[in-house]
DNA sequence: ATTTGCTAGTGTATTTTTTACACTAATAAA
DNA sequence: TTTATTAGTGTAAAAAATACACTAGCAAAT
């Protein structure tokens, strides 16, 4: 039998892009690193993994360790490995990646941590090791899944105007959309449920509050989820329809 | 500083799972494996990755070396680290996916390979290591991308009729499709080029020949790719509407 | 020579969805 | 009472999806 201890020389780590949305604004939990390398630098919330440990386990240890996060559904994105991104050794780093209410959590930053923020995802720079294109790949990937899973929700507290969601999309997708035909869209799918509350202390018409219907988006998780829209032309006319090329997918239960 | 030796005592490898087409079948290329652990075991042309090689070009060597195929473009999927998935130790795997035309390749085992050989996806069973979970991860993310971007005809011969290619659609998607609009959809897209050519030595009316037009899927690919049909329901009339979920996404230049 | 069986390929009416845009409604502040 | 501002609605027109029946061309059987 051939011997392979040679190749038993790696480490690997996971890095945890965890999105929220505050102020009409994509944010990003970042944490200061308080260990070599990159003290000091800003960087996604990530460390080793232990070798009697799942990615998941350690995912969600190494997010609670560093930031005080808990009980945060967090999914593999993909998988860096280039051979000097890390100046210890050989060490790939497992990228996850999750959307949380930010008001619903307490940040507490500890371990190597020597704080723990959110930030604006347009305004990040300069993270350590090759984190920012860790950042990218989530951030695509959130943009692919916006489209398919009611993800938005995720984001939102628990009480939300049809515009605030609305804001989100814009946010995520980077892009403006039709109010009425938003509208239509996200109501079509069944998965709000009015409140019949109303907004308070806003110099206009307070708009109608709405919660997410988490158990019929259950039941929708089988079927197929929707999520489809232009973004409106109507403030810039100059642009010609060149080529609507388009992307669709339909899933029938 | 802390001293992280004690993580340095893992291996990694990449997985390869390509995807061919052949008489009406998806197949995946499987080797034999002529070491330990699973000797003689059916796998995924798989091996550990150098300590001084990238993610990306371990999986073009260990394909080429197990198999002989060069030149395939893989793509990552996903990377496994259950913690006992590997009996010599702690070992992740980095999942990368392709897909080629089988008559274009020959298949050559080598190193480890005692054979190398494609099979049928539907069939597949008993791999070695934890390779049907890799192998159907691929799979669903095979039907995921046939959606999105015009990869069945990495699948074909250069030159195929429309039925070939609805058949390939149906064999992924496992799905029945509609001929008049699989074929509306698929000439919309104008991907296709016409090669006037007819099949020849067929018993019935020959059918037009065309071959793919890599220069406009360029073009394409900036602003997206479309491809939607809903299964037909032509034979099975019992089968009611009951929740059309669809899930769509609309991509502009 | 004609018929049969088979697959290739087309025409089109109907329904559904998307898109665009103008309209009305409700509140606080001026 | 008016104004400014955001909430929320109605709907026409265009585009896309769907369903299904039709015609076309070839070889083999009769």
């Amino acid at each position: 039998m051939t011997n392979f201890d040679g190749f038993f020389k790696s480490a690997f780590t996971v890095d945890n892009v965890i999105f929220g949305f505050d102020e009409g604004d994509l944010k990003v939990l970042l944490i200061k690193r308080g260990e070599e390398p990159y003290f000091g630098y800003w960087a996604l919330p990530g460390h080793f993994v232990y070798q009697e440990e799942d990615l998941d386990t350690a995912a969600i240890r190494v997010l609670r360790e560093l930031t005080g996060l808990n009980n945060v559904y967090l999914e593999q994105v993909s998988t860096f490995g280039a051979v000097h991104r890390h100046s210890f050794g050989r060490v790939i780093t497992v990228a996850y990646c999750s959307l949380i209410k930010i008001s619903n959590y307490t940040i507490q930053p500890s371990s190597i941590a020597l704080q723990a923020q959110w930030h604006s995802v347009s305004k990040v720079e300069n993270l350590a090791f090759d984190h920012i294109a860790i950042l990218q790949a989530c951030f695509a990937r959130l943009k692919w899944l916006v489209r398919y899973r009611p993800v938005g929700f995720e984001l939102l507290p628990p009480k939300f105007t049809l515009t605030e969601l609305q804001h989100l999309y814009e946010a995520i997708l980077e892009t403006k959309l039709e109010k009425r035909n938003f509208r239509k869209k996200i109501l079509s799918m069944d998965l709000l449920i009015d409140l019949v509350e109303t907004q308070e202390g806003v110099a206009h018409r307070p708009a109608r509050l709405y919660k997410f219907d988490r158990k019929r988006y259950q039941k929708f998780l089988a079927g197929g989820f929707s999520f489809e829209l232009k973004e409106t032309r109507k403030k810039d006319p100059q642009t010609k329809k060149i080529s609507s090329s388009v992307a669709k997918i339909n899933v029938r239960s």
